[in-house]
DNA sequence: TGACACTTCGCACGATCGTGCGAACATTCG
DNA sequence: CGAATGTTCGCACGATCGTGCGAAGTGTCA
């Protein structure tokens, strides 16, 4: 059966994938509608009519970022076994996806976070829960790796999301601020010794 | 000897101090001749005539919060011996300040530097210059607590700076993005865990 | 007192922002 | 073919931004 892709459908996703870009890199501010037609060759108002507002623009870029970094880092290492073969998958490939696209693209959720940290709005409601519910993914990865005896009975699950999720922030920064090409290896290793410290058999 | 502080230095003052909380808690970008002489009482032109320009308002803020951010944390801990003592002195006087300010405030080079990460300018080069000079005093005092042998010797001392310095990013984004009010104590505890782990001697 | 320096204000400018509206255009259907 | 539907554009609006300029206020000193 053929979709029936009627022509906005196709400029809608081009305009999402260009603020995509434009929302990682810059923040969610910098997305003005001007810039977007611009970059598509379109009139101001051309896009503005697709997306209704502003705002709503906004709001459907932090939707489709979610969508595929959990597409991207969750979805392929729920393949894995439950405990730490499957923390080590995700954390895996949540750095390759951050060494593929992010430290070019930027983060959502790092920007982002530093964007509405003292702004109130629907939209820092909407980024917050989305970035909560991966934190809860993650925490209830750790908490499997625990039950399941790869990592020690002692470990404070809050306390590991923390140092994960930082690790990221951190590693963002790192490599898109301060442009450091080691920021990668960095994370990574910062990783291995934090998880080394932590399981039940340690290696060695 | 009575300093002969002219009218336009006090307003000058006032307006360095509101543009500072501005910057800080919604980033350089928010900050807006208009809305600081609206805090403060003034015309827009009355700030403006006093700063010069835009942009060297948002530079003298990142000399601003350089200078108190020394001031702070790095003035204070020289006092301590060097080594172990005084890189602990650092992290407890950064938290301390980061418990008691930036909490509220925000941080400075946490924030701008996910504004900056790919804009280029003189802008991005102040902020950069004075968070890498931060970042080498931070790794001269590890570099010593090495040579003291208060840290085991095959400590590499980028990465311990890129984990010391990526703890705070990441607590300034769990307590003022998620609000979470253990952010401090999980950020300590993570600096106890990792130091402990790279003395020499170890606690116990 | 009048002259002068300094500080601040009122006002206007061009640019850019989001948004609304009616016209132009393409596509599909009777 | 004409009518209808959906998509995009041109244009204008009010608001806000940084900035420039001349006038008003405020103080100091001859």
């Amino acid at each position: 059966m053929e979709t029936k892709t009627e022509r906005s459908e196709l400029t809608l996703a081009a305009i999402l994938d260009t603020s995509l870009a434009m929302a990682a890199a810059d923040g969610l501010d910098s997305l003005t509608i001007g810039e977007v037609a611009k970059r598509l060759g379109l009139s101001k108002s051309g896009v503005f009519s697709r997306i209704g507002s502003r705002e709503a623009l906004q709001a459907a870029v932090i939707e489709e970022y979610s969508r595929r970094f959990l597409a991207d880092v969750f979805t392929p290492a729920m393949r894995e076994p439950r405990g730490l073969p499957r923390l080590n998958a995700i954390m895996r490939l949540w750095m390759q996806r951050a060494r593929d696209l992010e430290i070019e693209r930027g983060c959502l959720y790092c920007a982002g976070a530093f964007e509405f940290d003292d702004r109130e709005g629907p939209l820092r409601e909407l980024l917050l829960t989305h970035v909560q519910r991966w934190r809860s993914a993650l925490r209830r990865t750790v908490l499997q790796a625990i039950e399941a005896g790869h990592l020690r009975p002692d470990v404070d699950p809050d306390q590991l999301v923390f140092e994960l999720d930082g690790l990221f922030v951190a590693l963002m920064r790192e490599a898109r601020f301060l442009r450091d090409p080691r920021a990668a290896d960095r994370a990574w290793g910062a990783y291995e010794r934090l998880i080394g410290h932590l399981q039940l058999a340690p290696p060695r």
